[in-house]
RNA sequence: GCCGGGAUGGCGAAACUGGUAGACGCAAGGGACUUAAAAUCCCUCGGGGCGAAAGCCCCAUGUCGGUUCGAUUCCGACUCCCGGCACCA
């Protein structure tokens, strides 16, 4: 069990209540565990771990070095995600729909020296994986293929004839085919050459005041689809097509993204509908370079965006896109002009919190030797206590001078700490490794150990870590690999995302008053009515509705399982008789041992547990008939007591307490937990005749019941015995037969 | 807009490799036990038709088509729901 126990929720909490985080997150753990160990989970606590102990979070520290000596952690000046709320930087993750994911707030702009990750560095590797990770579900591989969003494309310089001592303008374009159509630029508003177009033109002001109209926006404003119109203006400069030797105007727009590509683009107005947009409200030329390819006409009032032929484009008119765009790249290769290139959605990872609760970045501030690094040795970097949280303001910690006034490792002058705490993402990233070896306190594990267990077999987690966790725990694996830490491409075989309970068909929360507490539910029905019952409830990847009378069935089964025990208990467990056992009793012992088969496979190679709960309601199902037909002899008794043993050792994993009580009841003096899972006998559980249907022309007409093996002839044979099949074939021509062993047989019949 | 997933009784679901659709449970109805109720036990339980009954037939896995001896399962088109990405050039 690891506690991920970092973070905002702590924070506020000890904000709101006033109590240290510290005291709060382990009154938390103590009452979360003792409710975990009610329910009587299996962990191994030997092994539990926790991200706000010094003991876990000085490993963050040592990763954070190992990262900055390789360039991997750097610090860099950058727009970000403001929440004015929690007064604290967000990462794009955590930004959902232009508000903070946890307290919905408008979320604003704002520039900040921060700590990143270098995560592009793995982007193509995270990306191509993608299809090896056959262990997971199709939709979250889908999901990270879209948050890394590979795309390939040209990058291409255009120069700025009345500017030359300026860098020629770079963009990024996947439609190197359109560039004949590319009628002017457009600049995001951070384009750090927008400020040197304009100067000494007449726009100049305009510019400036479009570019901090621009910068003050919200984040939510950015969003297109929450109705910001396009705006843009003129820089008062052009720029050349180096294809076509066109100059072109430069224009700043609000739909250029500065974080994607070059933040510059060329606009083809009449291939791509949001340049055509934007050529339209300013009256800009269009000029369509790509027709379809077929006989089919562009559409009118729309630009034609998907491939095709090419027209208006000089040499290359008639080319297909494809082929054009090849000929355009070893062209501008030649000249020197456009080259190759692989843009990512993805972007570094900023792991930068002005927080409290959170593991300290090992980093100092020395006036004379810049950003030094923490010695290794002087690890952990200890969170100071004497810190009181007002939640306002910056930095918590630039608040404890005894935190921040430290002497350079470096040049021994006086220096400042860095203030920042580190993303709670970064603590789950490789928790799971320090499971392998919880208490070293030389590495964050022992290679040897981590190599014996990884990689994961199987993970559980929400959907809702489809993207974040689950690529940044992808990401420290291959950094660690390259450490030389582990010897691993990717840490998880397999992964289940584990669907929500929910209550009157909407998850949980306070808000909606709709919580079930763990508590008052094993107080009315026990921990084991609980277990058994969200795991009957549906399969554990899908939503599951919390249904009080689906778990008083749950309650009844139990129950009912008790009373078919209980007036076995205290008595002696005889042995099955040889041979001779009634018809009766060999079904029973064929169920008894179909059963153990079911419920090992549905638990062990499907993890379907509510057809293995099923599986074993139909046992005790046959096992209350049976008891209430047979005759109370010693081969009778021992068979149904070979049944009930089964049906409570196979309780065992979902319903422990209940088992392990009636276990003990039953006479016998080993715990259940240590008595081996039950071994089917494949003999017994053989069917010996077999059900065959029975089908004219793909309906079922009959059924016959034959010896397991039973070949066509004689099937067949039966089959025309029956009155129901033969009114079936009676005047009309047997024309084939399908005959598929021990399953069914198929007469295709015409009139 | 692009991409992914899904749709089965009144409800949660099952059917694992193309071979008896609806296992198991919930709810509902009927009966037994009881002075009564609870609990428990038994029976019925997708829709329609024929039959006195035993039983038989037809329809049915979102819609329409296809492949096949046979389709909840495979293929194509569509509808609706859920999710991801999205002015990403």
């Amino acid at each position: 069990m690891g506690w991920d126990s970092f973070g905002l929720p702590a924070e506020n909490a000890a904000i709101k209540k006033g109590i240290h985080p510290r005291i709060w997150t382990e009154d938390n753990i103590t009452q979360m565990k003792e409710q975990l160990k009610q329910l009587g989970y299996s962990y191994d606590w030997s092994r539990e771990i926790a991200a706000h102990r010094p003991d876990f979070y000085r490993w963050n520290q040592w990763f954070f070095l190992k990262m900055f000596e390789r360039g991997l952690a750097y610090r860099a000046h950058r727009w970000v995600n403001w929440c004015s709320t929690c007064q604290t930087v967000l990462a794009n993750e955590q930004v959902e729909g232009g508000v903070c994911w946890r307290c919905s707030s408008v979320v604003s702009r704002k520039s900040l020296e921060q700590w990143f990750l270098r995560i592009t560095t793995y982007a193509e590797e995270l990306d191509a994986f993608l299809p090896k990770l056959t262990g997971w579900s199709e939709r979250v591989r889908q999901m990270q293929k879209n948050w890394i969003g590979r795309s390939e494309g040209v990058l291409v310089k255009f120069r700025i004839p009345d500017l030359p001592e300026m860098d020629p303008l770079e963009i990024f374009t996947t439609r190197l085919d359109t560039i004949y159509g590319a009628t002017f630029c457009v600049l995001a508003p951070e384009h750090s050459a927008v400020a040197l177009l304009c100067a000494g033109t007449p726009q100049e002001e305009p510019v400036r005041e479009f570019v901090s109209r621009m910068m003050r926006r919200d984040v939510v404003h950015q969003d297109a689809q929450l109705g910001e119109e396009k705006e843009g203006v003129f820089t008062g400069r052009h720029a050349e097509n180096p294809y076509t030797g066109k100059r072109v105007p430069i224009w700043v727009g609000n739909f250029v993204v500065m974080e994607y590509g070059t933040g510059a683009i060329m606009a083809v107005p009449g291939n791509d509908e949001r340049d055509r947009e934007f050529a339209q409200l300013y009256h800009l030329p269009i000029l369509p370079v790509v027709r379809p390819a077929d006989s089919s006409q562009a559409p009118p009032d729309r630009a034609y965006t998907e491939p095709g032929v090419l027209l208006n484009s000089g040499p290359f008119d008639g080319m297909a896109s494809a082929q054009a765009f090849e000929a355009l790249v070893k062209l501008g290769e030649e000249k020197g002009c456009a080259r190759r290139m692989v843009q990512f959605r993805i972007r570094d990872w900023g792991v930068s919190r002005q927080r409290y609760w959170g593991t300290p970045i090992p980093m100092i501030h020395c006036p004379a030797c810049g950003v030094v690094p923490v010695p290794e040795q002087d690890l952990p970097v200890l969170l100071p206590e004497d810190v009181v949280l007002s939640g306002e303001g910056g930095s918590p910690l630039a608040a404890s001078p005894a935190f921040l006034q430290v002497s350079c490792p470096r040049c021994g002058k006086g220096a400042r700490r860095e203030t920042d705490t580190m993303d709670t993402f970064f603590d789950s990233s490789w928790y799971f490794y320090r499971y392998t070896d919880p208490g070293n306190d030389q590495a964050p594990f022992d290679s040897t150990a981590a190599a014996q267990w990884f990689p994961i077999d199987q993970y559980i987690g929400g959907i809702t870590h489809a993207i974040l966790h689950l690529i940044y725990c992808r990401f420290f694996t291959k950094v660690m690999r390259d450490l030389g830490l582990v010897a691993l491409d990717e840490p998880v075989v397999r992964l289940l995302n584990q669907g929500m309970v929910l209550k009157d068909g909407s998850a949980m929360s306070k808000s909606r008053g709709n919580v079930v507490e763990p508590d008052a539910m094993i107080r009315r029905y026990g921990a084991d009515t609980c277990r058994l019952f969200s795991l009957f409830a549906a399969p554990p990847e899908r939503d599951m509705d919390w249904n009080e009378q689906g778990v008083e069935g749950c309650h009844r089964f139990l129950e009912r399982v008790w009373r078919l025990a209980a007036p076995q208990f205290s008595t002696q467990a005889a042995p099955i008789p040889e041979g001779a056992l009634s018809p009766r009793e060999t079904a029973l012992r064929r169920k008894t041992h179909q059963t153990i088969l079911r419920v090992t496979e549905d638990l062990d190679r499907r993890m379907h547990f509510n057809t293995a709960i099923a599986a074993i309601m139909e046992l005790v199902n046959e096992l209350s008939a049976f008891h209430l037909a047979g005759t109370d002899d010693g081969a009778h008794r021992a068979c149904f007591r070979e049944g009930l043993e089964t049906v409570v050792r196979l309780l065992n994993p979902f319903a422990p307490h209940f088992a392990e009580e009636v276990w003990e009841r039953l006479g016998s003096p080993e715990l259940l937990v240590h008595v081996p899972w039950p071994h089917a006998n494949l003999a017994l559980a053989e069917e010996p005749r077999v059900e065959l249907v029975v089908q004219v022309n793909g309906r079922l007409r009959g059924k016959v019941i034959v010896e397991k093996g039973t070949a066509e002839p004689e099937v067949l044979e039966r089959a025309r015995n029956d009155p129901k099949v033969e009114a079936h074939l009676r005047g009309k021509s047997l024309l084939k037969t399908v005959f598929v062993p021990d399953r069914l047989l198929n007469l295709v019949v015409r009139e």
